[in-house]
RNA sequence: GCGCCCGUAGCUCAGCUGGAUAGAGCAACGGACUUCUAAUCCGUAGGCCGCAGGUUCGAAUCCUGCCGGGCGCGCCA
């Protein structure tokens, strides 16, 4: 916002210094304006003279004094100008801008932080895609929030998003799921049938086959096709997911499925197209995709010789129905143990004449709990896992997610439960949260001691002008470029990063100053800054998909 | 063996894509509640940014090679 204004202002100066003949144009788009790392060092700070030094092979130092000197003469945004180590040029900028944040704020309201920069940009973000095998567990909850995450940062900064999942149903993992339904049916109506030997084990089959004995009783004691099993397998996890992405507040709009592409004959298209481009070959049975024309090591097979595809056709079948949907931009988020898939799918879509270059793939590393200060054993075979809900259900939503978003997706992330639990001073979520709640306190206050907080006509903001108040006006100020950059970066926990050093901030000035105190002009001043802080925390937890508790 | 990711304070992790003197939270130690919520704050201590080279005005960040950890490398998904 006020960056962009003093980038417009140096370019201004630095075209001017061109005309003068002070350097040449050479590094026009070179050089950037940023917020330098420590506070005295100015508001922002450019590196011109560096870079025009470098291209010309000339002082550094010389030309940052010629520069400063430009910039001098604009007093508008610019309180100070100086030329500090080997040749940056600092500059502070007015109080008075910086008190004109709260006014810019209230303007805006929820929008503060959104933006139109997506262009309405249509997205799609592909993600959570388990396999309705059973319920979600710990890693599918990370990659849940990031997707989701991701999504709303997304729709904040103007695009449309459309969040799909996508799911193998005509596999044989699916397969085995009904046979293993079966055989727990067949043992409640008392017919023991023996358990397929790579069954899924878990409590939750049961479940399912009693609710088949509740709707049919023995009446499917006879029936020798698996498909009954795994359609009510299917649909009963299915349910169970959507509830509980439903209590972390996610929803999809379509669940895609495999077995569709079947149906629509998209599979056997995908093949066709392969094959008249000459990309496709037999051998040993089995048909494979010259992907070693893609720059992979060696083909791999799509169709083998029993005649069943491997998932990488459908995959890629699926990925050019993305396409043929026209989106813009096609965000994909898995988990790092499908690394060997991407490149298949990619090489597929492009031997199929779409842009690669669309498609963005976000890796998420695992999740290990840390319970008692130990690692918790999980093992997806036996079931052992610990599921999304057990998650809910210990630390609720807003810790989840909060946890799930801190890291970004090429970490590992250590989720402390025992953290993640407490209600208390070491758990970074109260401690943002708090940060809302507490403004919204200060507001009450001033409510019932009849200190209305006036319109803005009535409000003296130059009053603002402790170090700290100005450090929170700045950070707020820099609310919007962060959000858009989180947003086209799809890095969420810098959203998180944030709002944590905001609500230090906040409760560092509240233990040093009194909002509402004698002097009524100053209390005014102050609390404009409460409201204008508390629509930056709210729309940063919103936007995050994080709940604003008004009172804790 | 090959590919991708990671290695930063005792622990968990940031570091705005090459900038200036290295950052936060926990844990440790010492302080602050008659006050708008102490779920908070203030202070102290803690570092060979895995190691070695290279690129340049300038490297935690980029390139190369090692070391250590994770995930992959199927006619499984």
């Amino acid at each position: 916002m006020i960056r962009s204004r003093l980038k417009e202002l140096v370019d201004r100066c630095f075209v001017d210094g061109v005309q003068q003949g002070l350097w040449t144009g050479d590094a026009a788009g070179k050089y950037t304006v940023e917020i330098p790392k420590h506070e005295n060092q100015g508001d922002f700070s450019t590196n011109i003279a560096l870079v025009i030094a470098g291209l010309e092979k000339r002082n550094p130092r010389e030309l940052a004094a010629r520069f400063a000197a430009l910039l001098e003469a604009e007093r508008e945004l610019i309180a100070a100008v100086a030329v500090a180590g080997p040749g940056f040029v600092n500059i502070t900028i007015s109080h008075s801008v910086w008190q004109q944040v709260i006014t810019t704020v209230e303007a805006a309201g929820e929008q503060f932080g959104r933006s139109r920069v997506g262009g309405d940009r249509r997205v799609m973000v592909e993600f959570v895609s388990a396999n309705p095998t059973g319920p979600l567990s710990v890693g599918h909850g990370r990659q849940a929030i990031l997707g989701d995450a991701i999504a709303r940062l997304l729709e904040a900064t103007g695009h449309h998003v459309y969040r799909e999942y996508y799911y193998n149903n005509a596999g044989r993992q699916m397969r085995v799921l009904g046979e293993s339904v079966r055989a727990r049916y067949l043992e409640l109506v008392g017919e023991p049938d023996s358990f397929p030997e790579d069954g899924y084990q878990g409590e939750y089959i049961y479940d399912i086959a009693r609710e088949l004995v509740a709707e049919a009783g023995d009446g499917l004691k006879d029936v020798v096709e698996v498909e009954p099993f795994q359609r009510k397998a299917e649909a009963v996890i299915f349910k169970d997911i959507s509830a509980t992405l439903a209590r972390m507040g996610i929803v999809f709009d379509k669940y895609f499925n495999e077995r569709s592409l079947y149906e629509n004959g998209a599979i056997d298209e995908v093949v066709a197209e392969l094959r008249a481009k000459g990309l496709v070959y037999e051998e040993q049975g089995a048909t494979w995709f010259r992907t070693s024309r893609f720059g992979q090591e060696k083909d791999r097979v799509i169709i083998k010789s029993s005649g069943e595809p491997t998932y990488r056709l459908p995959d890629i079948a699926y990925h050019r129905e993305k396409f043929r949907r026209e989106f813009d931009w096609l965000i994909d988020i898995f988990g790092s143990d499908h690394i060997a898939t991407i490149p298949d799918v990619l090489a597929g879509v492009t031997a199929l004449g779409y842009e690669a270059d669309k498609v963005t793939v976000i890796l998420h590393q695992f999740v290990t709990l840390l319970r008692d200060g130990k690692q918790v054993k999980m093992s997806t075979r036996k079931a052992t896992f610990v599921t999304v809900d057990e998650l809910l259900d210990e630390v609720g939503a807003d810790a989840a997610r909060f946890f799930f978003m801190m890291r970004k997706p090429d970490s590992q992330l250590e989720f402390d439960l025992d953290l993640a639990a407490s209600q208390s001073q070491e758990n970074p979520v109260y401690y943002v949260q708090y940060g809302h709640a507490r403004l919204c306190s200060i507001l009450r206050q001033a409510g019932e001691k009849g200190v209305a907080v006036g319109a803005d006509s009535d409000v003296d903001t130059a009053l603002l002008g402790e170090d700290d108040e100005i450090a929170l006006l700045k950070a707020m100020a820099a609310f919007p470029a962060l959000i858009e950059s989180a947003a086209l970066q799809l890095e969420p926990h810098r959203v998180i990063f944030y709002l944590m050093d905001l609500a230090g901030r906040l409760h560092s000035y509240y233990n040093k100053h009194r909002v509402i105190g004698d002097d009524p002009a100053l209390s005014q001043a102050r609390l404009s800054l409460i409201v204008a802080l508390r629509t930056v925390f709210r729309n940063g937890l919103h936007i995050v998909g994080l709940t604003a508790p008004e009172t804790m």
